[in-house]
Order: C-alpha cells, then sequence, then structure tokens
DNA sequence: GTCTATAACTAGATAGAC
DNA sequence: GTCTATCTAGTTATAGAC
C-alpha cells in the first residue's frame, strides 16, 4: 500500500544500488523492480527505456554536484574580495562537493563512482547530452576562475591540467578501497581530500 | 581459404574495434563473428564464453604496455647508475608506453581507453583477477622507484600521488578528443605528454 | 578445427484490462 | 498509475555433422 516513498525514487534508489553492485548491464529491468517492489511495467511507463533510467539515475547524483561545485566557487570568489580566491580554495570548489554527494550514494559512493566511470567511457546518446550539458558550463566557470588565479598559465595549460585534475579525482572515488595494499597507512576521507588538493595544486602551479 | 591471419587474431582484431565503438554489450558474439567472417561458435571454441574474449582483448593490450613500462622503468635506473633516475623519467616509463600501445588499437586509441574504462568501473570476475596480477606488481616497482627519487616522501603519500596519476593518465587517454572546447590550442601527443608529466612531477613534489 | 543448427533462455518493451 | 500477460527479438552456449 504505498510504501514511505513512490514508485519512481524507488526504483531509482534500487537501481543505483544494484547498477553499483552488478554494473548496468547485469541488471535486467526485472532485476530491478521486483528489487523495488513495483510492477515490471512500472520502469517504462516512468522512464520509457532502461537507458532513460540509466540517465536518471545518473541525472539525479550529477546535478546536485555541480550545483554545490558552483555554489562552492561563488561562495569562495565572494569571500575573496575583488582578488582571486586561493588556487586550493577554487580546486577544493571542484573535489569537495563530488566527495560529499558520492558519499550518499550506496556503498559509500562506490555505486556513484562506478555509475561515472562506466557513463564517461561507454555513454547512451542520453548520458552523453547529460555530460555535455552539466560539465561544459561548469569547466568554463572553473578555467575562468583558473586563470584568475594562475594569470601565468596559458587558458590551454589550465584546460589540460583540469582534465588530468577531473581524472585524478574520479579514479581516487572509483579505486578508494580496491588496490590499495596493507601497507597503506590509513587515512580517513578527509586526509586524502587534502592530499588530492595538494597535489593537484602543486601540477597546476608548475611552470 | 584462411585470411592473412588465424581465426583467433580475426575475432580479437574485430572485437576490440567494435567493443570500441559501442560498447560491450552492445556488441552481440554474433557482430563480433560475423565482422570477423568466422563461424559463430568460434568464439566459444576458442575463448570460452564472451566475458573470456573481453579479458583477451584487454590482455592482449596491457600486458604489452605493462612489459614496456617495467623495461622503461629498468633502462631509466640503469643509465642513471647507482643513483636514482629523475622524478621525469619514472613517470614518463609509466605514461608513455600507455600512450604508444593504446594507439596501436582501433580509432586512434580510442577502444583501448574506453575498453579500459570499462574494466575499471565494471570488472568482470577475469578481468579482475587480470588487473590485480597485472599491476600489483608493477605499482610496487613504481612505488620503489619514487620512493627512492623522493626520499622525503611517505610511502603512503607516494602510494596515493601514484593513484592520482594513474587517474590523469587514464582519464586524459580516454577523453583526449572528447570534450575539448575550440579554443583550447591544438597540440601533438608528444606536447601533451609532456604537459602530463610536468604536472604530475609537480604533484609528486609537493611539500 | 570448423561448421550448421538449434537448444534454452533472457532481454526490453507494450497492449489492454482495471 | 498500476497490473497481467505476452510479444518479438535478441542472447550465449552447445551437440553433433563434416
Amino acid at each position: 500500500m504505498t510504501e514511505p516513498i513512490d514508485t519512481k525514487s524507488r526504483i531509482l534508489d534500487i537501481a543505483e544500488e544494484l547498477f553499483g553492485e552488478r554494473g548496468l548491464d547485469r541488471v535486467s529491468i526485472r532485476d530491478i523492480t521486483d528489487g523495488a517492489k513495483v510492477n515490471l511495467a512500472a520502469i517504462n511507463y516512468h522512464f520509457g527505456s532502461k537507458d532513460d533510467l540509466v540517465a536518471a539515475v545518473f541525472e539525479r547524483r550529477v546535478v546536485p554536484v555541480n550545483e554545490a561545485r558552483l555554489a562552492a566557487l561563488d561562495a569562495a570568489e565572494k569571500s575573496a574580495g575583488n582578488k582571486s580566491p586561493k588556487l586550493e580554495a577554487i580546486l577544493a570548489a571542484f573535489i569537495r562537493p563530488a566527495l560529499q554527494c558520492s558519499l550518499k550514494s550506496p556503498k559509500g559512493g562506490t555505486a556513484f563512482s562506478k555509475l561515472f566511470g562506466r557513463c564517461l567511457s561507454e555513454p547512451s546518446p542520453q548520458v552523453e547530452a547529460l555530460l555535455k550539458k552539466q560539465f561544459e558550463p561548469l569547466m568554463e566557470r572553473m578555467d575562468a576562475a583558473l586563470m584568475k588565479a594562475l594569470p601565468n598559465l596559458s587558458r590551454t595549460d589550465i584546460f589540460w591540467r583540469m582534465k588530468f585534475t577531473f581524472g585524478a579525482l574520479h579514479h581516487w572515488l572509483l579505486t578508494r578501497e580496491k588496490f590499495v595494499p596493507a601497507w597503506v597507512e590509513a587515512t580517513d576521507l578527509e586526509e586524502q581530500t587534502q592530499k588530492l588538493i595538494t597535489y593537484a595544486a602543486a601540477g597546476f602551479r608548475a611552470a
């Protein structure tokens, strides 16, 4: 009799969880509707197709992350007055929201990171369009902020270094607890975030 | 009348190409056997299953890359005598072979990079085992070389910075010509490689 | 080793009743 | 908006002839 949350959200929740566990193609729409205790036809009714559902699961996470990034960038710029914010603050505005929002997704963020990885390497047309819409304006804002903070760097260099930073962030989120040998000292997420910011800031400041 | 190359190689070639174009699950084994002009049963005969074929396609590229990395590391260490090679030389030993071998794969390396991305985010058990076997010893060697080059850095810091560098490299290879705005100055691969090495070296040298 | 034929199954999507 | 039932098309894998 209608659970705490509506059908659409239940589908999105269970889909995200199952996609994170098994990967997109090892999860059938039947698996999802069974898990969400909704009817088989509900996915096609509410989303249109499985590909559209995948895009919706992805969108639900990515949109708030990028809004938070823009907000953090605004805040950093406001508090810096008419000077440029510190490079570290700009990078933190990009990095922290991804970590925060990723943590909200199942399995400590692994689900979102895996989905993101898949969406980058094998995007459906729906996902491709979403990526473009979500990241082009964000990257322009990041570029602008970074150009002010690093006036000696060419825009082209900023572009590539931003790409490297994006990759470092994403790969870190994806393999945070995978491929980590026993001898690595345990560090909490805050320390790891700091390490990434330090690394990226130094990379950006390279001659 | 048996084409220039044998059935197994023809399957691997066409599979890599199609996987690169459409993604693993949008390619059926029928698509592959049709494209390779071999019988439908050939994949199961030669490889066992589709998952095994995917792992074989991946393995064919990844093994030579990592061999070349180890060889480049050996060469750098040899030519440095009993001192440590320069940090840039160590990073180049990691970065250059990936680019070189990736270029040999269809579509200027896109196929391999996409496959790599997919294998990182949604590995089958076969691929998971391959990744472990291929990257654990390599990463140990890299760590050892980096510890000698950067004696002030803790092993844990080296580990995380290596992970960031790995992510930067992989994401660069994956999106080299995607999401690149028109205003970015055209640079050839050699320049881009240099940019990555410069960025990563600065990241490693950060205090 | 390679083929044809097909088994055995699962997928996503939809029509139409409620 | 939700359900059942079903359709069509696709999948991997294999048995057995050559």
